[in-house]
Formats: structure tokens, C-alpha cells, sequence
DNA sequence: CAGGTTCAGTGATAGCCTCTAACTAAATCT
DNA sequence: AGATTTAGTTAGAGGCTATCACTGAACCTG
């Protein structure tokens, strides 16, 4: 099946301690802190023997993003588990975030201007979109049926060529967005230390967005 | 007053200058792109002489993020006009940050883990934080009189200390939370390029986020 | 205004980094 | 066994941060 000469193991087995070296680096210093000569005196070898595996820094990166983006679409996977529960996505979220910031802020954090992400990222990207959009789906059935969808929903409902002809219907793309921007905006402020000093507890908040996405209690 | 001699003018001059090209460089390439070679040489100087105005790399970027921090501040300080009105607050944050997202990120983005941001910079947060934490308050003024808090709300009214003594209701600490968590995280994700080719108007979603806050919409 | 002091800016240098080029040596293929 | 591919090397160009010793001009003081 996979054919694979010696030569190929050898080069794969290589690569992936690369990007092992690469993701400790990153994990401990930032992704802006990551070196390639650092990585080839860890492994014994001489500077520019890594461009044999890598072409440069920026496609180490961006390996390392697509894994990142990889085993979110995993994790969530393995969290929907058929079901499509919204919290238990929700929480094998925070729970993937909060187990390597740096890797959560390779695929959420502050891109660099001139960087595009190549296509196979963007759709694993969907990957994730389609899991969680369905879970909101899930979430709605049965719910508000047959109703005049709201002005953003129906807004939503005519740009929804992203959604690559999911069936969801337009409140579901509404709480999509919201439940990725909400959980997103908790997530990076805790990761980044916003919350440091503050002495709550962001898990506390955490799922009370989480709560509040799927039954909003009114405040008014 | 000041008592400058034509040195410090002088100085200081030469200090802003410094930041103005810092500035154009990192919203063209992102804060990482930062170089005070090229700074010096834009400026006709040569390389060591930036280090007679700022100890390294490191000053400068945190005179910048001072600045971005105090520009963020200011702006809200306007927004608020003294009614501290939320919806105005919300959209003067959006603007701000709309204007120049790389110093948007500078105060919310990505985090490089060794750097400890230095202690006015802390201040200055606060300052932004108590100017939406009054509004949240004005906000819920007259509503919900004396009920029993929710749970989270009463948690969160036990780790106040970051308040510095504001006494707003444990209700206003939770929709301060919710405000901050929620507008971060539509803008971090638009001003990162996630929405890009999605097609829909982020405004319209942001606008939503600020509308739900004030009087949540039941879904279920 | 003369003399000493302070300070902006310089070139040289060390030590990082990315990445290219030419070469060696070993593994692989025919 | 010979030809070819390829992993790894050293050398080096060009960038960066940052330090040091030095020059020359601006400034203050007597």
C-alpha cells in the first residue's frame, strides 16, 4: 500500500522530530521565539542540515499550524462522539487550549500580516466549522420551529456559502458564531493572562457561556 | 513648569520619531517584524545610536504597548462622554481597533511568555476596565433591585479586588466579564482574518453581541 | 568667553539568526 | 560494481540585537 523505502521512513521519522523539538521550543518560548539552529544542536546535527527536511522556517510553522489545526478537528471529533452534545464540544475546546496555549494560539492567535495559510489548513478549518455547526444544529432541533429567523440569522442565512451546503438552519449559523466568538473570547484572554491577578475562576465563566448559549437567561 | 532644556526637547523629539516608524513598521509587518536597524537606517542613523534613545528592542516595544494601552483608554474615556453609554463604548472599541488591528493586538494579541508587562501599563488597564465597569453598572441601574445574585455573580463578587474598590453589583462584575469576552472575541477573530471569505458583515454580529448583552434574546 | 563636562552619534565587534552554495560520503538503485 | 541519489558537512553572505571605545559637537559654569 504505502510503498515506503527505507529512505521515506528515515526522512518522516526525521521530520517528526523536528517538529517535536519545534513544539517544545514553541510551548516554552512562543512561536515567534522558534529557531531552527537552536533545533539542529539539539538533535546533534549542524544548522543547515534541517533544510533538507524543512525549506525554511516558515514551513516548518506552517506544518506545525496544520497539525495544530489537526488535532483540534480531532479532539473535537472524538468530543462530539456521534452525539453532538454542545457542552462536551465546548469542553474538549477549553480542555485542548488549555493543555498547550501556544498550540491553541498557532491557530486563533495574532497572525503575522504578510502570511497566508495554505489551503489544506483552511480545510481542516472547515472540518471544525462543520462539526460544531452541526452540534448547534443538534442543539436547536425541535426548537423555535418554522419561525421568521431573526435580521442577522436571515442575514447569515444569505452568506452562507462557507458552510459548503450544510442544512443547518439560519439560527444555528447564528449560534455557531456566537458560541465560536464567545468561547474564543474567554479562551484567549485566559490563555494570554488577561485574567491574571483577577483571582476569579475563568472555568466558572467559561460555562456559564457555554450555559448561556444554549438558554439564554434574560437579564432585563 | 516643565523646565526642559533644549537636550530633553530634543530627546524626546527624537524618541517619538522613533515610535512613529516603529509604529508604520509594525502595522505593515506585525510586531514581530520590529527592527531597530531598520528604524535607524529609515531615520538616517546609524544602527547603535536607537540604543542612546531606548535600552533594546524589548523598551521600545513597551513604550508602544504603553502608548496603545493609554490610546485605548483615552478613546473609551471619549466614548463614554460621561453618560457611559454601552453600545457607544462598544462601537468606540470597534473603531479603535478597526483603525490599526496590530495595535489592537499589541494590548489583547498573543502573548510571548517570558515578558512581564511592567506596572503602569497594569494601571492604565485598570483605568480601562473601571470606565466599562461603570457603564456596566449605569447599565443595570434600576434593574433586578435586590434580588439574590446568580451563582456566578456571587463568585465573582468575592473576587473583587481587581475592581479596586468600584462598587458595582456583582450582576455589573459578571456583564463587565461578559462585555469584555464577548466584543474581544468577535474582533480578535475578524481583525485575525478567520471571517475572511465567510461573506457575512461582522458588524451586524458585533452589533448583535452588544444587543444580546443589554437585553438577551431567549433562544429556547 | 574659555574650559570642562555631558552626550549624540560613529565604526568595530561579538554572537545570534536564516538561508545558499559547494562539497563529501554513505546509502540506494540498476 | 558502477552510477545515482541524497543526508550531512563546512564556508559564507547578509540580517539582526547589543556592547564598547571613541569622536566631535553641544551645553553648562566660572
Amino acid at each position: 500500500m504505502a510503498e515506503e523505502t527505507p529512505r521515506e521512513r528515515y526522512r518522516a521519522q526525521v521530520r517528526e522530530e523536528i517538529k517535536r523539538h519545534a513544539r517544545e521550543q514553541i510551548a516554552t518560548a512562543g512561536a515567534s521565539a522558534l529557531s531552527l539552529n537552536a533545533i539542529a544542536k539539539q538533535m546533534g546535527l549542524s544548522g543547515p542540515a534541517l533544510y533538507r527536511y524543512y525549506a525554511g522556517r516558515d514551513e516548518l510553522i506552517t506544518a506545525l499550524v496544520r497539525d495544530a489545526y489537526r488535532s483540534l478537528a480531532d479532539t473535537l471529533a472524538v468530543g462530539a462522539g456521534g452525539g453532538a452534545d454542545l457542552p462536551a464540544l465546548a469542553h474538549a475546546l477549553r480542555l485542548w487550549a488549555l493543555a498547550d496555549p501556544q498550540r491553541y494560539f498557532l491557530v486563533y492567535g495574532t497572525p503575522v500580516p504578510g502570511y497566508h495559510a495554505p489551503e489544506d489548513t483552511t480545510a481542516i478549518s472547515a472540518e471544525i466549522m462543520t462539526i460544531l455547526l452541526d452540534a448547534c444544529a443538534a442543539a436547536l432541533a425541535g426548537q423555535a420551529p418554522g419561525q421568521e429567523p431573526a435580521p442577522l440569522a436571515a442575514h447569515l442565512a444569505d452568506h452562507r456559502d462557507w458552510t459548503f451546503g450544510n442544512p443547518a438552519p439560519p439560527e444555528a449559523l447564528h449560534l455557531f458564531l456566537t458560541l465560536w466568538t464567545r468561547l474564543h473570547g474567554v479562551l484567549s484572554l485566559e490563555l494570554a493572562g488577561h485574567f491574571a491577578g483577577m483571582g476569579f475562576d475563568a472555568a466558572r465563566l467559561y460555562e456559564a457561556e457555554v450555559a448561556d448559549l444554549l438558554a439564554p437567561s434574560p437579564r432585563g
